[in-house]
DNA sequence: ATGTCGCGTGTGACGCGA
């Protein structure tokens, strides 16, 4: 089976291109979508029906907003962390295909010393809470989403110019170990990779084509699957066709 | 070093978030 993560940074601009990703990796049983940006009544659900898919979706005003599309139904469906009060639509969850597929869109932080740090800690503190809980029940799992985490530092373009910006942080860093600690694992780093792998490249200042990037994109999974995952891959091509997302798809085949 | 996007507001330049 093939599961992927991308957060497309507006569908309503995007949705070309995820038509065209789905078509070419027709393998795929499931993929969450981060940054949607519209309210439900906006989700483009008549042309992903069209295209064979089977869909999910939790969103807002704005910003944020994430979809799970899958070939089979997805079920036991939650949006949102259960047990953390959240005002963003941040978590999309199903059941597909025996896997519990939790998509996530992590706060960005914006600075150490804002507000909003201290709600991407909590959110994270949420976050782990229920996936204690979800591990318990399910054998195999896969937590996938853009983290705004970059784990190590080869996950980062240039470490030092990060030092006292967010997603680098040991704070953050200890949280992304502390999803690990629960049972988790980084499909990405199971494998040999290129070095300077990146998942997310900065609009601004030719930050693809320099490959100032940052790997903030990331596919966790459970003990019980982790035997059969045979790949992971970020789809880098797809950051430099026309309107890209400033992300990249990341995906891992299994079985 | 913040030079790009996308959204909402409200019809067009600007503020916000990433």
């Amino acid at each position: 089976m093939k599961l992927a993560t991308w957060n497309v940074n507006s569908l309503a601009v995007r949705l070309p291109q995820l038509l065209d990703w789905l078509a070419a990796h027709p393998d795929t049983n499931a993929i969450v979508l981060q940054e949607t940006k519209l309210t439900d009544d906006k989700f483009p659900h008549a042309e992903l029906t069209a295209a064979g898919w089977q869909v999910q979706w939790f969103g807002q005003k704005t910003y944020n907003g994430v979809a799970l599309l899958s070939k089979t139904p997805a079920t036991d469906v939650v949006k949102n962390i259960v047990g953390y009060a959240d005002e963003q639509a941040r978590v999309i969850a199903g059941t597909v295909d025996g896997v519990r597929v939790i998509g996530a869109y992590i706060p960005n932080g914006q600075a150490l010393d804002s507000d909003k740090f201290v709600y991407k800690m909590a959110w994270l503190d949420g976050l782990r809470a229920w996936l204690r809980d979800e591990l318990s029940k399910h054998d195999k799992l896969v937590l996938m989403g853009d983290f705004n985490i970059a784990p190590e530092d080869r996950d980062c373009y240039d470490p030092a110019a990060f030092v006292g910006q967010t997603h680098t942080s040991p704070q953050e860093r200890a949280h992304f170990q502390a999803l690990l600690d629960l049972g988790l694992t980084d499909a990405y780093r199971m494998f040999e990779q290129a070095p300077k792998s990146y998942s997310w490249w900065d609009y601004r200042m030719l930050g693809f084509q320099k490959n100032k990037g940052l790997r903030i994109d990331h596919i966790l999974v459970s003990n019980g699957l982790k035997p059969d995952v045979k790949s992971c891959v970020i789809d880098r091509a797809w950051r430099k066709l026309p309107k890209p997302s400033d992300h990249a798809p990341v995906y891992v085949t299994i079985g």
